[in-house]
DNA sequence: TGATATTGTAATGCTCCGCATTACGTTGTA
DNA sequence: TACAACGTAATGCGGAGCATTACAATATCA
């Protein structure tokens, strides 16, 4: 399971989930994916080439297209969010603990 | 457990965390909280009453500081998102199922 | 009590992000 | 070959996070 996992390796980009398994699965074009979740096929096609995150309301559209948990789709997007800060950014925090 | 929780209950805002459990416990004030936290007074103020929500980076701050972890904050964040959308929004996606 | 610290809040300005729409070129396919 | 699907750029809009500045109200403490 992901506790499990290298923490420094970049974690699975919801993007990539739906790319590579969700839509090979349904055999459904990105065009069609788009209409169904209602937004447009531009987004889809970011969202794909993982270009955008997966907000909140589309974690709720995927879930509910897909039968899936929308929380399980932000947790995908929250493991990269966190991964990216952690590697780019120099977040100087002293922990608490040190006083 | 979270998941035997009330599903139609608003979930608890990190500010309400924040503003009723760790800062009265760590007796600091909001001012040298968020010198701590490398954010502006405002920042803070605003999240402790939950007019902002926590981002991806507040949330490493957060776990940097007090020494918990990141993911926890941003779930509780997530819990709120999901339950403001579901709440207000329309979101007309059909299930897959039923094709 | 008077000075100082803390807090709530509004106003401004900046930047970034998500999204729709439109458009154009490329590629795959019936 | 005509059409569908896709990648991608441009444009515009609205909203969110954040800093800074400022002012008023309240709390605290010497």
């Amino acid at each position: 399971m992901d506790s499990l996992r290298d923490p420094d390796r970049k974690p699975t980009h919801p993007g990539e989930a739906l790319r590579e398994d969700v839509l090979p699965e349904l055999g459904m074009t990105q065009t069609e994916f788009a209409r169904r979740l209602g937004v447009s096929r531009l987004t889809v096609s970011e969202l794909l080439h993982e270009r955008r995150r997966v907000t909140p309301e589309m974690a709720v559209r995927l879930g509910r297209l897909l039968g899936t948990s929308a929380e399980s789709w932000l947790a995908m997007q929250n493991a990269v969010d966190l991964w990216q800060i952690r590697q780019a950014e120099v977040i100087d925090v002293e922990p608490l603990d040190a006083a």
